[in-house]
DNA sequence: TTCGGTTTTGCAAACGTGTGTAATACGCTG
DNA sequence: CAGCGTATTACACACGTTTGCAAAACCGAA
């Protein structure tokens, strides 16, 4: 048996006063003026009674509801995992909530419905704005536009949407400054591990950052495509190619750790034989043999600023606008040069 | 400039009816016919408009909202992440939608203030049950109890809480029985590295059931203090007691390798010095080297077996239960057995 | 035609809160 | 004491949907 919530009225008729004053007592309107007094027991009561406002009413009456969706993409390890704590931690931070989903191929029916199905329920069920990860493929910006259709303010994360304020991540400059320290080192046989390889897709920018440096100096880029199974891809990869690539350029983490076991296990050595970077900078990536250069995602930066941007724009400060976060190269020592050595890095 | 939501009040009066009856004709109700004509009608009018009920007002009316709160602790590396997509998941293949929360230091103030503040949130904001992540501390149950009483049905996961429903995960028996596989192995000076050691706490279960097993073989437990950062002092304990141990007994894959590295700067090898045994199954326990012998977590089957234990107890099939999962021990190569050696089990 | 019964529809209230407008009370000035 | 301005409060409606109750429409039978 539930017990019955405490309601405004409730606060109004032990007082004896009408339940606009409560409101207003409780809201502190500036525009009606409630007596000290009557603010007071108001306040008093509210606690003897452990009111809670109810944020249903609240928001229908209003139309703010102080909740943000938020659609990431599907899990790939910790990432979605991390990111997704980011954005609890920013959306606390500003006293919002976080109504979550994932668009993921086991929707409804195929990823796009799914996607659109979840938006679409979330915009029902009230959301003051909408936070979508997207991913980079080509049609997002329809897709998004069509479901959403101008009911609610979105902001975008992760690659750039045309259309849609957001903040992106500068996959292409990161790799490409990857793949030049490489070059720097002196490798020429430079294989790239990412799921999608040229054309819109998950991997494509840091795919195109790579593609960029090595036809700048005459290399030939290849690509050796990753699958869900991020490690496991990476085992089986690094077997298949064996020793035909100085450097390997991974598109995570957990696909490095993968190719240093299947390089293991054939006698190639990391660094001495090939040289390895991998992109995330998860926990783990100071501590396997070698410790692994790689590159900081900044999880934690894109949820802060894409909650900064859309507070801005849903207190009319903002209207759009882009911001462009960058990745770093942190060295260490899966590539062979001494981490500090100033000779390899890029500039 | 946003748009004005279509409600069945529009529809109603293109339609010359009620808006009673435009409700009735979409919710399909029971109890009050519509004629088969005006029904196609609506249905008609509803798709030309792209109408789409607004759950707030419905649950606002009917007191369901179909969304249900979902309070994790603190992320651990990928395991809350994994963690909330399973949920995810299960919620949407039952179509209910997810507030999502994670309990942690950042919060208001202390972690029960935050914990107990998130509640009061959801439950304001209409959730219609709440799944809250346990961590095995003594007052988890007072502290739910005092900030639902009773107005929201409650499922927990991980850890029992007196006096609530829950899935519970059998870590005790899991580190029983790991304990004792290193014992059969002939290991006598067993480490354990965990976050808490005895008394309430993360990783308690666990030590209960090491130290229940190396007090039955007369050998005496020793506990490894594990902090935040798993990998980081999984890295720094290893260094520090070196070769003190002939095995050791890691409450996180992620601290596992932490040991690997720390132990390898010391010349110390794994498995033919020390033997290491992780915990959770991650995706790249396999791939490291050596592979990892650990304990499987059966994130999915909770977030699976939880929802469904809320879904039974809204629709008031079941009163209370806690369902209690196994988690299975992962034999690799990371003890020194042959994986598939009989006289290393424990039975 | 009238009646009873069934099917279909509409009215009005309810959920809890916010807010514009009107009303009341209060205090001050002349 | 009248008049006025201001501080405080109340009334009533809005938000979009569901639902109990009553009314209307329809059908067949007497």
């Amino acid at each position: 048996m539930r017990k019955k919530r405490v309601t405004i009225k409730d606060i109004a008729k032990t007082l004896g006063v009408s339940h606009t004053t409560v409101s207003r007592a409780l809201s502190r309107n500036k525009s009606h003026m409630v007596s000290v007094e009557t603010r007071r027991q108001v306040e008093q009561v509210a606690e003897e009674f452990s009111y809670r406002p109810n944020l249903m009413a609240k928001g229908f009456a209003t139309g703010r509801t102080g909740t943000l969706g938020l659609l990431t993409g599907e899990s790939y390890q910790e990432l979605a995992g991390t990111q997704i704590e980011s954005f609890l931690r920013a959306a606390d931070e500003r006293n919002y909530r976080l109504l979550v989903g994932m668009s993921a191929e086991w929707g409804a029916s195929s990823p796009e419905t799914g996607q659109a199905a979840q938006m679409e329920q979330f915009i029902s069920s009230g959301i003051d704005g909408l936070l979508v990860q997207t991913m980079g493929d080509g049609g997002e910006s329809e897709r998004i536009l069509a479901a959403v259709d101008d009911r609610v303010p979105v902001v975008t994360f992760n690659y750039p949407a045309r259309g849609f304020p957001g903040v992106v991540l500068d996959y292409a400059a990161g790799f490409h400054r990857a793949t030049e320290h490489l070059i720097a080192l002196g490798h020429r046989r430079i294989g790239f591990l990412g799921e999608n390889w040229e054309g819109p897709g998950h991997d494509a920018a840091r795919g195109k950052g790579y593609f960029k440096a090595m036809t700048e100096h005459g290399l030939h880029p290849v690509c050796l495509p990753v699958g869900r199974q991020q490690t496991e891809s990476g085992y089986r990869l690094s077997r298949e190619v064996r020793d035909r690539f100085s450097a390997l350029l991974c598109c995570s983490d957990y696909t490095a750790i993968g190719v240093y076991r299947g390089l293991g296990e054939s006698g190639i050595r990391v660094p001495d034989d090939v040289a390895i970077v991998g992109n995330g900078d998860s926990d783990i990536s100071a501590f396997v043999t070698p410790a692994l250069t790689t590159q900081s995602t900044p999880t934690r930066g894109i949820a802060r600023a894409a909650m900064e941007l859309m507070v801005k724009i849903l207190e009319g400060r903002e209207v759009a606008c882009q911001i462009v976060l960058a990745s770093n190269l942190i060295v260490r020592e899966s590539c062979g040069s001494a981490p500090m050595d100033p000779t390899a890095m890029p500039w």
